[in-house]
DNA sequence: TCAATAACCGTATGGTCGTACGGTTTTCCT
DNA sequence: AGGAAAACCGTACGACCATACGGTTATTGA
């Protein structure tokens, strides 16, 4: 019978104006009066979809990381789409995580923000953790996907090489963002692909066999 | 001819406060009344040492990283003067800075809690960078000796290997440090060990050798 | 049409913070 | 001895903040 609103908007709004103070400023910079200014909307209004500013500040660090988690899966479809061996797919997926341009170090200023205050904040770490934990998941299922594909000794320990890639790949970040000066991208772009050539050994049966071609039976899947 | 007192003692007396307080609570938890009173001494005191809050932020995280520094050279020195191959003198050397224990946890509570304000604090940001560009420094010279023991092949980049090798511990010790469960110490220092392992490939000539032997003459020493 | 109800606003409030400042104490040199 | 100067204290102040709260507006279903 009320009025209604697209709460998920509202609050996206929202936390989208918390990303740009933060981003401008910091999280010091993030009161809730001026959240509500940068939003072009009230105090009042920010109360109505945020209890407190702790709950506003969880939340856009759900979101950050969830835009930059919709992007990578935009991209790793649409290269697998295309084939790409996975080696290049995980490559470029890392890549694109990284601080690269002004876009992406916005986002890193953010997320190492976050990061910051989530040494204090339970929810925050938890938040950090579960993302840092799903990556090394992704990863290693691509890894996986590797050893079926060829690309990848099947002997590997995939979560293992998974947790070392997704490390090293946060290492370098840091690394690059604190100092581009002294670790340009270009050095970090080569440490990781030196490093995936380590993990990705063979090149892919599947995608070079002809159309049609049955693979070669020593995958280990009993047809039949 | 007037009353004295030890300037730099009473600094780090504050410096110590504060990172009792980011320990506990996060930078949040730190104020200049807060810092007094764990201090034990008067707010105006503290204003007396520090003109301003961020004069004493920026020098206990200056504080901070000079004692890892003191703690690290200290064990390097023991290693070095027990005649430690320069591959494990490195990895115990990482693995001090790591969070293994609730000490060098908080530490990293503390360092972690600066970096994200760093992101909006210039002075911060750059005594990180310059911080993580020493890192490098040392690590690069450490490989450099191990070329010269033998240790290490000839060929091989030092600064390069060095800054992979930085920010493979940066990025082991963040996943180990948000997520302990997944990524438990073994696994870190086991990857650290592998990746050491690709740079220190060979053997040291100069520990191997008897007592009171010359080293062979490959070494470019013109001794005359 | 009309009440019900959510969306939305603006301000009040109680508290905390960084810093300024005036006063007091202690020590050292002459 | 005595005064100069730094070490040290406690409070006051202006600003800002998160949250509470009462009031207003718009929309929906009956």
């Amino acid at each position: 019978m009320p009025r209604v609103a697209d709460h998920d908007q509202r609050r996206r709004q929202v936390a989208d104006a918390v990303r740009r103070l933060i981003a401008v400023g910091g999280l010091e910079a993030v009161t809730v009066a001026r959240t509500a200014a940068e939003a072009g909307i009230s105090v009042g209004l920010v109360q109505h979809y945020f209890r407190t500013k702790d709950d506003m500040l969880l939340f856009t660090y759900r979101q950050v990381m969830a835009d930059i988690d919709a992007r990578l899966a935009d991209l790793i479809e649409r290269r697998e789409q295309a084939g790409t061996r996975i080696e290049h797919v995980v490559l470029d997926g890392i890549a694109e995580t990284m601080p690269l341009d002004p876009r992406r170090r916005e986002e890193w200023r953010v997320a190492l923000a976050f990061a910051g205050r989530a040494v204090d904040e339970p929810r925050l770490a938890a938040a950090r953790a579960q993302r840092l934990e799903d990556l090394r998941g992704r990863l290693a299922e691509a890894i996986d996907n590797g050893k079926e594909c060829g690309e990848v000794p099947p002997g590997l320990d995939a979560r293992a090489a998974a947790v070392r890639l997704a490390a090293y790949a946060e290492g370098l970040t840091h690394h690059m963002f604190a100092d581009p000066e002294h670790v340009p991208p270009s050095a970090a772009l080569a440490a990781l692909a030196d490093h995936l050539a380590t993990i990705f050994t063979g090149h892919c049966r599947l995608h070079d066999r002809a159309p049609g071609e049955r693979p070669p039976p020593d995958a280990g899947d009993d047809a039949d």
